[in-house]
DNA sequence: CGTTGACAGTTGTATGGTGCATCTCTAGCA
DNA sequence: TGCTAGAGATGCACCATACAACTGTCAACG
């Protein structure tokens, strides 16, 4: 049927769209997001974003042991960006809170982020943005 | 107006799925794909893509450090899946050329990769298929 | 010619993120 | 009163990476 890719091509474009996204991240990811690493911005993102996080959630949701973890957290903590107090509610958890400057560096970073992001969306048709994020989500979702 | 959402809603729902996305890729590329990791994969892929590969085109292509890139062919080759030779049209460059083993283990694990990615959009409509790997396509070359 | 400069690639060194194995501490339960 | 399980920390090793310094090779120009 003419104007119609077969599955195989459109799986091969996103097949090595993915490679080249894959590896440009980690590239990016070294470099300084205004002072705050791809993993500590990762990081504070979900505590800011959970309700009450602890250690174990956030291995849980990027795949990671808690062993890595435990030792971002406490690189966060010794930066001032992160306090680990005791958990009223579940003693033997710890619970994770941004300070000021947690919340402040977390603002910039995001703030920088999106801003990068804009400019490589610049110029695309607002329905392809739309479409582009409902896409990426369902995919990083499944 | 009803039914759209705001450009910011958007691009948050974009943001958020790259952070997924590279936190979950930056966490697979340790697991093996069926024996060769995610960056020797992504290295013979590129070297069996090219014409007549040279590793300051790939530390071009991905981004890398040339140092990098040379310690990673040197891998390759100690593993016997990549020769360097003289480029008799370039003398100061190296020509990269897969072995048979080299051949081989690229596509078992290009096999595997596409039958991952098979499975996770399985379900989709074919159209967000073509659709997602047109708008990732123009997003990573951006 | 010989010198000089640009370029390709390698090696030394350091760093950051990660996993696995092991340890500690605390809580709850028999 | 122990005993076990769960949360987190620590010791250790590994991999991918960058930067800086080095080697070797060609090319152009006096």
């Amino acid at each position: 049927m003419p104007g119609e890719d077969r599955d195989g091509d459109a799986l091969d474009a996103i097949h090595r769209a993915m490679i080249l996204f894959s590896r440009g991240s980690r590239v990016r990811s070294n470099e300084l997001y205004e002072g705050l690493g791809f993993v500590p911005y990762t990081m504070l993102s979900s505590i800011d974003l959970a309700d009450c996080a602890h250690a174990a959630d956030l291995a849980q949701e990027y795949g990671l042991d808690p062993s890595t973890v435990s030792r971002q957290l406490a690189e966060l903590e010794t930066a001032g960006l992160l306090v680990r107090g005791p958990d009223p509610r579940h003693s033997r958890r710890q619970r994770l809170e941004l300070t000021e400057d947690g919340h402040r560096a977390l603002a910039i970073t995001r703030a920088a982020q999106r801003e990068r992001l804009e400019e490589r969306l610049r110029g695309w048709p607002r329905r392809d943005v739309v479409e582009f994020g409902r896409l990426l989500t369902r995919f990083v979702e499944s």
